[in-house]
DNA sequence: CTCCGGAGGA
DNA sequence: TCCTCCGGAG
């Protein structure tokens, strides 16, 4: 459940669809992924993007492995990795808690519905209001209208079950947009993890040459990589994923 | 080329 | 509040 819910973040669910039954083959407990090697955890999560959700989510597992199951909200949030959405989303569907999961389809729905932007404590305090007893359905329900119906730029308001209480469907303000991934750091980085993940240990000029990136770039990539703690140098030049033994 | 998508740190 | 983290699909 946290595994599959932490892979949704910033990732389609078409492709975790494939990945999440592969991610549990590999890892079935939270006590295996948290005595799994980075290296193992990465191969599991390569393509899906955003590797340092990987990272958090072993962290995560290894502090779930030693101190057992936060019991409410604010516990779950404070697992590395898992933030308001995540955390209400298990507490709703795992737990049973009567707690709104606002992700970006879920936001906009409610944005619509109200006939205004809404975000952050506005958006929250919406959302609770809203939210009936059988909060699971309402969740599953809100996001899914957002996903299939109530889209972003065109929504089917035609086929839509609740549009004759929708107050705004044109409210939709698009989210900032990100620079260019051509040439972008995100994409040395992804390079450098990509390499690790099938050698083990490499150097800049090795991982530049198989990537086709210049060697500057990696090299960078490498230092930024190594302020995130995802990697780790072991000899003169030469960098490998953390070898897991601490947090 | 554009679009899509939560967490966390500054 | 703003910015950065990835990668695949259309």
């Amino acid at each position: 459940m946290l595994v599959s819910e932490v892979m949704l973040q910033q990732t389609q669910a078409a492709r975790v669809a494939d990945r999440y039954p592969r991610f549990l083959g590999d890892f079935p407990t939270v006590e295996v992924l948290a005595a799994a090697t980075p290296a193992a955890v990465m191969a599991a999560w390569q393509g899906l993007g955003y590797n340092r959700r990987a990272f958090r989510l072993q962290e995560a597992a290894r502090r779930i492995a030693t101190d057992g199951w936060p019991a409410g909200l604010e516990g779950l949030e404070a697992l590395p990795g898992v933030g308001p959405y995540t955390a209400a989303a298990v507490a709703c569907f795992a737990l049973g808690m009567g707690v709104p999961a606002l992700d970006t389809n879920a936001r906009r729905v409610l944005s619509r519905w109200h006939g205004r932007p809404l975000s952050g404590a506005a958006l929250s305090t919406a959302a609770h209001q809203d939210l009936p007893p059988a909060a699971a359905d309402w969740n599953q329900a809100v996001m899914d209208l957002g996903a299939a119906v109530c889209t972003p730029r065109q929504p089917a308001c035609d086929r839509c079950p609740v549009a004759a209480w929708c107050t705004d469907p044109s409210v939709y303000e698009p989210p900032r947009r990100q620079g260019r991934f051509e040439g972008s750091l995100r994409e040395a980085r992804g390079a450098v993890i990509r390499h690790l993940v099938s050698q083990s240990s490499a150097t800049v000029e090795e991982i530049a040459e198989r990537s086709g990136l210049p060697a500057d770039r990696i090299g960078g990539a490498v230092d930024s990589l190594r302020a995130d703690r995802m990697i780790t140098a072991t000899g003169s030049d030469a960098i490998t994923l953390p070898d897991g033994g601490s947090a």
